[in-house]
RNA sequence: GCCUCCAUAGCUUAAUGGAUAGAGUACUGGUCUUCGGAACCAGUGAUGGGGGUUCGAUUCCCUCUGGGGGCACCA
């Protein structure tokens, strides 16, 4: 509809330079659609905006075509179209017609596009501040899904640095039965969040232990065989497991995973080839010099020789798209790495253009735990799984009858919406009692309102009322309206790779359902547009379940 | 010190340079002969200070104040 308009206003007035802009007004009064063209152009044309916007629509008036009611220019100098109801029934068609498929654009037909999310550190356990990314990521991805592209998620564990030679000599230290005396999952983990604590500081502390830690990180840079190597990937293993149990539980599937250690080798072999032409060396380090490009300065393989998280990220680079050749690679990180980020881009972009053009970074806030609560509740940095108990034990108390995996959905919904509710970028404090909630702008809201109308289906069902698209007497109302918003709002967070659109959306047209529901009865034998009624409840439906599918939002069957 | 990002009701926040700055929460009052009250309706309440550009600025530019982040061998 929106090319339509803007093909309307260019055969009345011409303009060849720019495109006209076409926006949803914030009071339907104003219309459906409005433009401000005149307001742009009166300077040049010489004319007051008022008169110039008339002018166009007495011209758009002599075209009129069908799906426009009326069109009108009014101050300062706006032209607002307001569509004949038709159109609007015939978009709610459309989504009874598409039904999942509703929203889906065109805008990356035929791509491929890679993300990269849910990035973990192999010795560091998933606590609450990786969903952040992982609820971002995931959202991002299913939203590239909705670009009309073939999406390939990936995530990149790191698996091999300093950090982990430190966490490893102390797992040495204890031994290797300290490991094993832990019986649960959940133990081991604690056990290995604490070894990298304990290590860094160690490491810190006394310098014995730096050559040793050193020694050992030789062994996992170079894979030498031995028990070192076992052990640590006993580690390994233990950790990718509860990265996969709880990213799945969330709701992402990872395709593949490249690994530091590989991206490592491709790296440093990368960086060698370019030395003299991208990089030179400096004090027995590769680095690479940013300062005429307004960035700074950063080593690239150290003074061992050891390939820095700058030679391993133009390796993840070279290896993303050797192995999926995207159109697009998208990459979500939180936004400390921005200016991190922007010089391994620049000096990637001197070796493979590609590999700087096609990447997106979409970066994010950090999650903190200053929260009284949430401290003396759990104690420090919580892994993920103990947050969401948490508030599984909240969604129980709510509504005690539910069944698990409809409360733990319920749950995951109030998490994940606190993220998504607001744009990526700032900080959250994360407090359970404060950040979570099931009731106003939340996730839990979403779902009920999705569930409420399912539920008025299933009693139209029996009742011997289908849902049908039907001629009414009565004028197109904010409902219809509000559920045809839908695809630009997708397309608009397509644009911009930003979820929080679809967020800001969904509540809209919740709010709006829920007025109309109070207002109106929709199961009334004896009202003839009952049907009509059923079928705005259905698309309503619809849309909410497509919206929060792109959030990664599941909806109950009951709740 | 240099570079960058941010600042909107008490709190959490929305607004591709557009119309009366939109929500939630909290607070006050109201709705239920109803298909799900995790709901609906109404009220109180906001663009950090100062300049500038523009027909029009929460949005762009400058400056001040207050915060976050980055700046050579961590990731």
């Amino acid at each position: 509809m929106e090319e339509k308009l803007k093909e309307l206003i260019k055969s009345a007035v011409k303009i060849d330079d720019i495109e006209p802009k076409i926006e949803f007004p914030q009071d339907y009064k104003n219309g459906d659609f409005s433009t401000s063209v005149a307001m742009v152009l009166a300077k040049r044309e010489g004319e007051k905006p008022l008169d110039l916007a008339q002018k166009i629509v007495s011209e758009i008036e002599k075209i009129k075509p069908e799906y426009l009611s009326k069109v009108e220019a009014v101050q300062p100098g706006f032209i607002n179209f307001f569509l004949s109801k038709e159109y609007f029934s015939s978009e709610i068609k459309n989504v009874l017609e598409q039904k999942e498929n509703y929203g889906i654009s065109e805008k990356h037909k035929n791509k491929k596009i890679l993300v990269e999310h849910s990035s973990p550190n192999l010795f560091k356990p998933f606590h609450i501040g990786h969903v952040m990314n992982n609820t971002i990521g995931e959202a991002i991805s299913r939203l590239a899904k909705f670009s009309g592209a073939s999406v390939t998620e990936i995530s990149y564990p790191s698996d091999v640095s300093l950090g982990i030679g430190k966490a490893l000599f102390i797992l040495i230290e204890d031994g290797e039965g300290k490991l094993d005396s832990f019986p649960t999952l959940r133990e081991k983990l604690t056990y290995l969040g604490d070894c990298y604590v304990r290590g860094t500081k160690l490491y810190d502390e006394d310098e014995s232990v730096v050559q040793k830690v050193k020694e050992i990180t030789k062994v996992l840079y170079e894979k030498t065989p031995g028990e070192i190597l076992d052990l640590y990937n006993k580690c390994k293993e233990i950790n990718l497991s509860y990265f996969k149990d709880i990213t799945k539980r969330l709701g992402s599937e990872f395709e593949d995973f490249i690994f530091e250690s590989e991206a490592g080798e491709q790296g440093e072999r990368i960086v060698r080839e370019n030395i003299g032409k991208v990089f030179e060396e400096s004090e027995g380090a590769i680095i690479f010099k940013g300062e005429e490009k307004g960035l700074h300065t950063r080593v690239f393989i150290n003074k061992e020789g050891f390939p820095t998280y700058e030679a391993k990220d133009i390796g993840l680079l070279f290896l993303k798209f050797e192995r999926f050749s995207p159109d697009i690679s998208i990459l979500i990180t939180d936004n400390q790495q921005a200016p991190y980020y922007s010089v391994v881009l620049e000096a990637v972009s001197e070796i493979n253009k590609d590999w700087k053009e096609k990447t997106v970074h979409r970066t994010h806030g950090r999650m903190s735990f200053k929260g009284q609560k949430m401290s003396s509740r759990l104690g420090g940095v919580p892994l993920a799984t103990d947050v969401l108990d948490v508030v599984l034990a909240e969604v129980k108390e709510k509504s005690s009858e539910l069944d698990v995996e409809t409360a733990d959905r319920v749950a995951i919904a109030s998490l994940k919406f606190s993220i998504l509710k607001s744009m990526a970028g700032k900080d959250i404090n994360f407090d359970p009692d404060t950040s979570l909630s099931f009731e106003g702008d939340s996730g839990p809201y979403l779902q009920y309102t999705a569930v409420r109308a399912n539920s008025v289906l299933m009693k139209a069902k029996e009742a011997g009322l289908e849902p049908e698209i039907i001629q009414t007497d009565t004028e197109t109302g904010e409902l219809e309206k509000m559920i045809s918003r839908f695809p630009k709002v997708v397309s608009l967070a397509i644009e911009e790779w930003a979820p929080h659109h679809i967020s800001t959306y969904l509540l809209n047209l919740s709010q709006t359902f829920n007025s109309w529901y109070g207002s109106t009865k929709i199961l009334d034998l004896e009202n003839s547009e009952a049907k009509y009624n059923l079928a705005l409840t259905l698309a309503t439906k619809i849309v909410l379940t497509n919206g929060l599918n792109i959030l990664g939002i599941e909806v109950p069957e009951k709740m």
